[in-house]
DNA sequence: CGTACTAGTCTTTTT
DNA sequence: GACTAGTACG
């Protein structure tokens, strides 16, 4: 039979088991996804399992959708039906089906980190908790690690009844579930949390979802936490075939509750599991495999393996060491760009690694500088920035108005004059007559001791609710044009005139071409669905491999992703290791952090530059930090550059830096200024404690920046005409149409894809 | 009620 | 250094 065919040994062995627990120890690049989706094939095609009964549970949505598009390709009758999805979607399904039994309405929202923060900022006022004491971060990240382990506020209470100093997370956590409770919000921890709860409370509807997910498989096993485990469990102790794949020495998610236990006590649990390794590698050559397996043998609990290729040596480890961060990212640019005009290798085969999401200014700074194409991942989640918060609050708002929360986001978004005391004497007389926030809004007139103010809330509840007429008539995409329109939220942000309009500009436009698309993929979605489908995504899941950029990351996101070229930066002790596990004297902390540079190592293909740097800012002061201790645990014989121990500043001390510290600021003068970055412009030299050879070469920028428009001003370009932008590169331009306020520009950018714009803002230059 | 300034925090990673 | 929340003042 073919279906199998083409996969090694292990690999043969993995796909082809059927019933029974099976653990899979799949190592960095062992061809996972591929041993996955060939025994989902398998069980369809050789088995005569129906593709209904077979789940796959991932974290991303990006792993969701990747496998759902490689299941789908194996061609297998009836693909389509198989469950592919994350935890979190998975669990939202169940509950929005079944969650009444346990006492929630079906139509709960879900609340993402920022919604979880302002409840807890009421909480601590409710509770009179002076917030200088306590830190809501830290509370929340008490209850999301209770919740983690499935302890409700009442386990959580009897767990730490006698520890005195858990007092006020007690009372917390009592409180801030209440709430949520009473604003039929779960956050996200709940989704799975509940949905446990469910599954125990209510056997029948446990039974019903056993009879659906007849096989289950899990990926990145080592991630999942207690909650999930438990979940995984339920579903899978009825036919018990459930099939799970990780890397215990790829589990860097501790700090989110991942029990890397999961995985190690599969045996102990399921003692008739089937384990099967995979320990061949098909990406790395040996040097960077070689190197990767140096360094995690240095962990102790971990179980016993060895990755190995047959791939032909080409390149060793290049290690790299600077005087400053600020030459490592200049140097680090210039070879990418040296490789790239010699044709060896496109932008986009490289990746530019590191820690903390920090560091990737400078490095962004630089490619700005040089006109190279790059990708950003991380950062702020693209519906976690202001504009887009704002516009889809106003859409929550329109879709269901118990959403207080949103609501009272967008009361005096953009400002119409009502403010806190206002706000607050409203939610007094709901309080006080038990009715919801907007409810008492449209009956502000009632309302004692508002004077002006009323008048302003009725002229709101009246612009939502013709919002809501307009939603039935016209759709959601035509809402959010009206919305846009008479709101004049653009207006704003173009009066204010900051030196991000434009990139919030953009995603404004960007939103709206996500409405868009919704609408014309699903002409029967409703509002609800399309602001369920944006509350689970994550920045990582946009990355879109098709455009050809340098690619920025944190280690964390590249969990999963692999390329041709890779840049670790930052390899010094303090900065990775994290300061934080360094002081922390805990060795299971060393060793997470152990199995991130794995991880890190592991995603380079064919070549692999480390780098480091004897001085760096980092939060505004110079820190002078030794190589990290995880480069030197990399035999010299795998690299090449420097190498070896102990050449360079050990102590690590902090000094401020003396002297007028010239930072680049080069994104910071593109955005305030046009005229900033002339060619030949060449920033000013910092002169440090250390000679700076490379200051002096840098290179003029290769692009010229446009002029700035007034707003409404016809610009000197036109269809068809070639431009340049800042950020995207050269495009085409598409079409200029004359908008309400200014000229829109719609441009194929060659990188970028269609961008729209507003002239005044894009600053496009004619070439 | 809105603005302008100040002080404090953050930085380990995020579904 | 950068961002945010909080405060004082008009």
């Amino acid at each position: 039979m073919g279906i199998l065919d083409g996969l090694n040994d292990k690999q043969y062995e993995a796909a082809a088991h059927v019933d029974g627990p099976q653990l899979i120890i799949a190592g960095a690049g062992s061809g996972k996804t591929r041993v996955l989706t060939h025994r989902i094939a398998y069980l369809i095609d050789a088995c005569d399992v129906n593709p209904y009964n077979i789940m796959a549970i991932t974290f991303t949505n990006k792993a969701a959708g990747e496998m759902r598009e490689r299941v789908d390709r194996m061609g297998c009758f009836g693909a389509e039906s198989v469950w592919v999805m994350t935890f979190h979607s998975t669990c939202v399904r169940i509950l929005r089906r079944y969650i009444d039994r346990i006492g929630y309405d079906t139509n709960f929202t879900i609340y993402d980190s920022d919604d979880s923060k302002s409840l807890m900022k009421a909480v601590f006022k409710k509770l009179k908790i002076d917030p200088k004491f306590l830190k809501e971060a830290s509370v929340l990240r008490e209850i999301g690690r209770a919740k983690d382990e499935l302890l409700g506020p009442t386990e959580y209470e009897e767990k730490y009844m006698a520890d005195f100093s858990k007092r006020q997370y007690v009372e917390c956590y009592k409180e801030y579930q209440t709430q949520l409770r009473n604003n039929n919000a779960l956050d996200f921890d709940d989704l799975i949390r509940m949905t446990v709860y469910l599954f125990k409370d209510c056997p029948d509807v446990l039974d019903s979802y056993q009879e659906r997910f007849k096989y289950i498989m899990v990926d990145e096993y080592q991630d999942t936490n207690t909650a999930q485990f438990e979940l995984v469990r339920l579903l899978a102790s009825k036919y018990r075939n459930l099939c799970v794949v990780g890397d215990d020495d790829q589990s860097i998610y501790k700090f989110r509750g991942a029990n890397i236990m999961n995985i190690l006590n599969f045996e102990k649990v399921y003692t008739d599991a089937k384990v099967v390794k995979l320990e061949q590698n098909y990406r790395s050559t040996p040097a960077i495999l070689n190197a990767a397996n140096a360094v995690i043998q240095n962990n102790k609990g971990r179980k016993d393996k060895a990755l190995w290729t047959d791939r032909e040596e080409e390149e060793l480890v290049k290690i790299k060491k600077f005087p400053t961060g600020l030459d490592e990212a200049r140097e680090v640019v210039a070879e990418m760009c040296k490789r790239n005009s010699k044709g060896i290798a496109p932008f986009g085969d490289n990746a530019i690694l590191y820690r903390t999401n920090a560091q990737s200014r400078v490095f962004e700074e630089q490619l700005v500088r040089e006109g190279v194409p790059y990708k950003l991942v991380g950062g702020v989640n693209f519906y976690a920035r202001k504009e887009v918060k704002d516009l889809l609050a106003y859409l929550k708002a329109i879709d269901n108005a118990k959403h207080d929360l949103q609501v009272k986001r967008i009361i005096n978004v953009p400002k119409r004059g009502i403010g806190d005391t206002t706000v607050q004497k409203v939610q007094d007389f709901a309080d006080d007559n038990r009715m919801d926030f907007y409810e008492a809004l449209t009956l502000a007139e009632q309302i004692p001791g508002l004077n002006k103010a009323a008048a302003k809330l009725v002229n709101f509840t009246e612009m939502i609710s013709h919002f809501r007429e307009t939603l039935r008539e016209k759709g959601i995409a035509a809402t959010f044009k009206e919305l846009l329109a008479d709101t004049a939220y653009e207006e704003e942000i173009i009066q204010a005139d900051e030196e991000n309009s434009e990139d919030r500009l953009q995603n404004i436009n960007e939103l709206f071409s996500k409405v868009v698309a919704f609408e014309e993929e699903n002409p029967e979605g409703t509002l609800s669905e399309f602001l369920e489908e944006t509350a689970l995504v994550s920045d990582l899941d946009s990355l879109d491999e098709n455009v050809s950029a340098v690619t920025l990351m944190t280690i964390h996101s590249a969990k999963g992703l692999e390329f041709p070229s890779v840049y670790l930066v930052g390899m010094e002790d303090g900065v990775f290791p994290s300061y934080m596990t360094i002081n922390s004297e805990s060795e299971e902390d060393l060793e997470e952090e152990r199995r991130l540079a794995y991880v890190a190592i592991t995603r380079a293909q064919d070549r692999l530059q480390i780098s480091y740097a004897t001085s760096r800012m980092i939060r505004g002061e110079t820190q002078y930090n030794p190589k990290s201790r995880f480069l030197r645990e990399i035999p010299a014989k795998y690299c090449e550059g420097e190498t070896g121990a102990g050449d360079d500043y050990t102590a690590a001390k902090t000094s401020t830096y003396l002297g007028t510290a010239t930072r680049s600021k080069a994104m910071d003068e593109l955005h305030a200024n046009p005229y900033a970055l002339k060619p030949g412009f060449v920033p000013k030299k910092r002169q440090g404690l250390y000679g700076n050879k490379s200051v002096s070469q840098s290179k003029p920028v290769t692009f010229q920046t446009g002029a700035a428009l007034a707003v409404g001003e016809k610009p000197a370009y036109e269809e068809g005409d070639r431009v340049r932008h800042i950020k995207f590169g050269e495009g085409t331009v598409f079409s200029i149409v004359k908008g309400p306020r200014d000229y829109q520009v719609t441009v194929d950018f060659d990188q970028a894809g269609r961008k729209i714009m507003y002239a005044a803002f894009a600053k496009l230059q004619k070439i």
